[in-house]
DNA sequence: CATGGGATCTCCAGTAACTAGAGGTTCAAG
DNA sequence: CTTGAACCTCTAGTTACTGGAGATCCCATG
């Protein structure tokens, strides 16, 4: 049984986000010593290896939700963890495309920045026109969602 | 003059988000009318606008700050601005990598689902354990912030 | 067996960048 | 003058955490 400072550094994920995962029902509650603190045994360490390295991919707590819920049950079609991997598989492709577009004209404005002063920096006037854009738009890229990116920090 | 509504179909913002922007101090307050509604100028628009294309870059609202008060004063260097610029670009490129090997292992896990039941989906299984990681780990992306994607819906 | 310091507890608040809703007022067209 | 769309303020919710306060616990050493 461990604590939840070495299921911490086993997992590379900070103590207040397993209690927060705790609190979402992501983990389920665990063992409690006398004192009252959490133990934790190997199945919620691999329950929150699944969570984390889904996070490392990019899914959503609300995906990662749902396909917990499919491993929790091994009979049924793995069809639904597919269309949410595909889904996310899409996501990435757009961002990757918009991010690519994004690089391009960030290039373009830093190579026409010539070092002045503000009143001629290509950066700044970049930025206050549009219309300066290159191309097909890396304007609209979200549908519908708000994403976060998955941020992990060194988990020293 | 324009309303707050005008403003917004002018620039792609929505309403909300414009009083959000002057709340943070991002837009000056407005003049107003005898009713206390909101109308805005070309020098409005024209920040508003510079706003807009700079999140649609992925800058962060702390920099746009920065990079308005730097278009504030035409005096200064451009430096500054550069830098803020090269940081972003740092930045796009960190994040196409990362995309990039997510979207390797993405791309792997889905070929070799063969749309069994969720107890030999290899999806799943995959997910469960980060040590079938192919590559050079797409883990640790990012250093210091918290960042969320230029998500812009359809301005409609 | 006592003690001290690090680990842990709960709860609350804050982060980014908005978004949504309630409940009330104003503007402009007919 | 009426009506309805647009506007006002204010509060609270979103995602995925992160940080701090103040109290408690665990365990290794003396």
């Amino acid at each position: 049984m461990l604590g939840i400072g070495q299921l911490s550094t086993e997992t590379g994920t900070k103590v207040p986000t397993i209690r927060y995962y705790e609190d979402i029902g992501l983990l389920p509650e665990p063992e409690r010593t006398a004192g009252n603190q959490r133990r934790y045994g190997k199945q919620q360490v691999d329950r929150l290896r699944f969570i984390r390295h889904c996070r490392d991919m990019g899914f959503p707590l609300a995906d990662i939700r749902a396909l917990l819920d499919l491993s929790d049950d091994p009979e049924r079609s793995c069809a639904s963890a597919d269309t949410i991997a595909r889904h996310q598989l899409q996501e990435v492709e757009r961002r990757l495309a918009s991010l690519a577009s994004l690089r391009q004209e960030l290039c373009r404005m830093i190579d026409q920045c010539a070092g002045g002063t503000v009143a001629d920096c290509r950066v700044i006037e970049s930025l206050a026109d549009h219309a300066h854009c290159i191309a097909d738009r890396h304007t609209t890229p979200a549908p519908t969602e708000q994403h976060v990116e998955p941020t992990r920090r060194d988990p020293a």
